[in-house]
DNA sequence: GGTGCAATTGAAATCGATCCCAATTTTTGT
DNA sequence: ACAAAAATTGGGATCGATTTCAATTGCACC
């Protein structure tokens, strides 16, 4: 594969004018079209890692979510990689199943790609131990983020998100209501706190259980709850994976809803608005998180001494058929 | 940060014995020993630029899908990038939106990644001008491929599995059975073959629409469908993006399946066995289609000289309500 | 025609690793 | 204990680009 320098030597100028050319560097016009068409000629590539390793940049940033295949994280990042790749940059995808090892051993390779920057949905445990200003890129955090802003982040107002479902509910007319969230997120715990709240304020107990971050440990869950004595007449559950299950358990319990038990819950997924009269769910603005996301890594990059910030979207209810009034 | 020449200077050794311990070269325990905690020390991170520039392999392969939020891609895209990583390999994600220009623009962007590797899932435009020779690294096409066999590939046996759904439809008593095709695709057109033939094999008409591949223009297309003289008893179509266009069709025309319009299709995805009694579709092995590209494209590797091959997998028809018999 | 200044161009160092080859040390055999 | 063989180590070139700095060219103006 040619190289910059038998470029030059077809377009008979030296290798320091071809990489003018290649990044617009003042060179007269007539040795431009001369390089340009030396170029075509031998089908010239630039070699990306022998310029990232000179020039310093790498243009490259990382993308680090639990679960590709959770339409959430992939509708992020869809967008996130829309926009890096609209601002020149690349991205390298990687899936750590909400494992903390995975998450230390992407971290690490991140370092060795020396990227640009890092967008993160970060386990509870990688939050309370990473020290982000250590590993020499800038973070910005999505879908989760630690108490204190310490690090960029782009979240959902997950407590009033929650506090939204259980309103409506109890507007609807349900008291019965038992919460589903997920243990491995500190999205979990905002949508449980936000959920208690609400719940509390009412002056009603707020019954939850936490469960690993799957659609089988969900059904599993649900499927206790809805054997046990105290049959709760409503669900909220903590994000779209976990709706998955809570509606198989519903469908394998035989239990309809909303007559038996009625069901609210995060993530608008395509199927939602398909289900019967339609799931309640809180539609998350996965573009523009992904989009915010890389927005604010560019203007970390931009200035790295600007003090953290947090970005909270809200969550917009959509009140389907599956919380329709009590009867 | 810390680059090779520190972490020799560190262990009192040359810069040669440090690649040496980074590459598990010859060296000694006791050397080997003190390296290691040198890199410790000084927390090193091997530059993959500067080694993918020296040792001129990059351990990097493209995975280029029309989109990610596509389940299938999705699906496929997590085996791959599992099997890649498994493979010390990283993984570069692109999405083409079905767009020549794009896919043009991607296949340019990994020659300058200098990847040892792509898998591809083109348009049937690209499919018919590309010469993955010329390319500069073997390519393996997923989900489509062009007729005669010059490129590795991994598809599934469409003209079977249409053909599959078309049985069971007539078996199920169905006869005014139309179809719906993207038309961006080589896998559309297999998907029509099979279709059509089964028709003819069955002495019937077998109306077909082809269109872009898009939830709205699926919508659409069915809308029409419905709303013509003739309205089909049941409806094959290609793929789980445009069954999702089409179930919206049916919602907004309220008809019912399989009452008024029978069902079936492909791509298993989560939704597909919630929408009341279930869809039917042809299953397709997601995950054993990344598996299978990601070792074809290692044994590809290993042998640039063997004779291209395709890998087709088989479908699994999964019927459901939506072709129950006819009453 | 010569001078001064800006615009182009080229030479050579450099990024951070790997790898070839030669030098050195250690091990082995007798 | 000594020579030969094997194992380990170091020196220096190299991968393919960018970048600095100096040299050259072109042009305007006096």
């Amino acid at each position: 594969m040619a190289k910059i320098k038998d470029v030059a030597e077809a377009a008979g100028v030296s290798p320091s004018t071809v990489s003018r050319v290649l990044c617009n560097g003042p060179v007269s016009d007539k040795v431009r079209k001369r390089v340009e068409e030396a170029m075509r000629q031998l089908d010239y590539r630039p070699n990306l890692a022998a310029r990232r390793l000179r020039s310093q940049h790498t243009d490259t940033i990382g993308l680090i979510v639990s679960d590709i295949r959770n339409p959430f994280f992939t509708a992020v990042s869809r967008a996130v990689e829309d926009e890096a790749y609209r601002n020149g940059m690349r991205v390298i995808l990687c899936n750590t199943d909400e494992n903390p090892d995975k998450e230390a051993m992407y971290l690490r390779l991140m370092q060795e790609e020396r990227v640009t920057g890092v967008i993160f949905a970060p386990t509870r445990q990688t939050v309370a131990n990473l020290d982000p200003a250590a590993l020499g890129f800038p973070v910005v955090m999505i879908d989760r983020a630690s108490r204190d802003v310490t690090t960029d982040a782009v979240v959902l107002d997950n407590r009033r998100a929650a506090a939204a479902l259980v309103e409506h509910l109890l507007a609807q007319g349900y008291r019965d209501i038992a919460g589903v969230f997920g243990n491995t997120s500190s999205t979990g715990m905002e949508r449980h706190a936000g959920f208690a709240e609400a719940m509390q304020q009412a002056g009603l107990p707020a019954p939850a259980q936490f469960v690993a971050p799957s659609v089988e440990a969900a059904e599993q869950a649900v499927l206790a709850m809805l054997a046990a004595e105290q049959r709760p007449r409503a669900l909220v559950v903590s994000n779209g994976v976990l709706m998955l299950g809570a509606v198989r358990a519903l469908k394998s319990a035989g239990l309809h809803w909303p007559q038996d038990v009625a069901l609210a819950g995060f993530d608008n997924d395509v199927w939602t608005e398909l289900l019967g009269d339609g799931l309640t769910v809180i539609e998350q603005p996965v573009g523009e998180i992904g989009r915010a996301a890389m927005a604010m890594l560019l203007e970390r990059l931009d200035d790295a001494e600007r003090s953290p910030r947090i970005v909270v979207l809200q969550g917009k209810l959509l009140a389907r058929g599956s919380s329709a009034p009590v009867a």
